[in-house]
DNA sequence: ATGCGTTTTTAGCGCACACTAACGACAAGT
DNA sequence: ACTTGTCGTTAGTGTGCGCTAAAAACGCAT
């Protein structure tokens, strides 16, 4: 892979470290076990052993613990070091949409890249300037500063509704470009109240009311949306 | 130094190269010859041998010519990179002072870390988030595309002024931190008219007319701060 | 021309991070 | 109990980019 550059002033954590920190956390709260490293290597595109690495070195700077046999888990300043990424991460999402217009599709790329770059302050900054905004574009919570994620647990996917269940969409998971973009063709975006009208049989999936409009969501879309529940 | 993390949809030259560039381009443009491998060592802080490989690196990558014997000259490409990161460089910190209000000391350094992650497309929606503004915080021109800065020949240094020069403050070097600290302090800032009254013997410096209010510049300041004469 | 100081390059190394290929450890199936 | 497939890890490489120590080239003064 490419070399680093002249990095002097930037964070104390590689960006390499930086997003196995990110992904830890991310898989952890997925399910709340240790991690094994051939998730994490899926998960970050890169091979087994890059991974099995990799988890290593964080266990040296003391961010994971390797639980013995299979899987790590964070410490408590792995999970600080991730939720101070992620934090960054969702600011960075607002800013590009809000501030600078960004389509939503191509937002969490863009984002991807530059969390690594723009330090604290800048990223403080930029929260202030939006009016200290307490979700991102697709939902996700920014978190005062180092907590947990309040309410993943709160959230239900649309997928696992039932009919009549209604509620409002909260978040949309931002993992899959095409998805965002499809989404964004027909308006369909956090803050809109949502009822689920029927579930088509053979696996077509759900008739759901969004906003005013009426939408066939297929099982792999159900599975990105999460709505809260107020019935 | 460290290495790179993953970066996938990155520019698609490193940081590295990104540097070596702008730094090129910076060396060639105060005076206009091949440029020495120790000048480049010096400017980015590295030891020599290290520039002299990465010289010859970018010579690879066809934005430079090495001149045989002595120096280095940017090819077209390597020009074209080069102003392609100072206009980002300029465009950032424009944002990082007019959009989210840091101190101008701080923002030259935040905008070296940020202009290698910051893609062409969200420096763009910056530059015209802010109203596409001409000048950076500190006087530089931020040029429409890929032109040469057009006006550095016509500022005169301070310096070089002689008693009763009376112009428009530019530009201010944004090399020292300190020195942008110490002007900041003083209201010195770009935009402001500027007289000079009269030479103070021994290396003192000038005493100078800037906005409505009167300083002594010594020599070294003299020197990162550019005015464009009127008499 | 010869020798000296400066400048540059070569040689060899370290570190972060990725990769492939090959090896071991365990659950499940025969 | 033995094979098999699924993990995970070890071993060894490559690439980017930095470093020091030592050699080579240049430029100047004698």
């Amino acid at each position: 892979m490419t070399g680093t550059g002249l990095r002097k002033g930037a964070q104390p954590f590689t960006p390499a470290v930086e997003d196995y920190a990110k992904t830890l956390y991310r898989l952890e709260q997925q399910r709340d076990a240790p991690v094994a490293t051939g998730a994490i290597a899926t998960r970050l595109e890169v091979s087994a052993p890059s991974a099995s690495n990799m988890v290593r070195n964080l266990a040296q700077l003391g961010l994971v613990t390797v639980a013995r046999g299979r899987g790590a888990r964070l410490t408590p300043a792995g999970r600080e070091l991730a939720r101070a990424v992620i934090r960054r991460h969702r600011i960075i999402e607002c800013f590009l949409m809000d501030a600078l217009h960004l389509p939503w599709d191509s937002v969490h790329g863009e984002a991807d890249l530059l969390e690594h770059a723009v330090s604290t302050r800048v990223a403080e900054a930029m929260w202030d300037a939006l009016g200290r905004p307490v979700r991102d574009p697709h939902g996700d919570p920014i978190t005062p500063s180092g907590d947990d994620d309040p309410d993943t647990d709160i959230l239900e996917p649309l997928d696992a509704c039932e009919p009549d269940a209604i509620g409002v969409l909260v978040r949309v998971s931002d993992a899959q470009p095409e998805a965002l973009r499809y989404m964004a063709e027909r308006g369909i975006a956090p803050g809109l109240p949502i009822r689920v009208i029927s579930r088509e049989p053979f696996g077509v999936g759900q008739r759901v009311l969004i906003g005013d409009t009426e939408h066939i969501i297929g099982p792999e879309l159900g599975r990105l949306i999460f709505i809260e529940r107020t019935a």
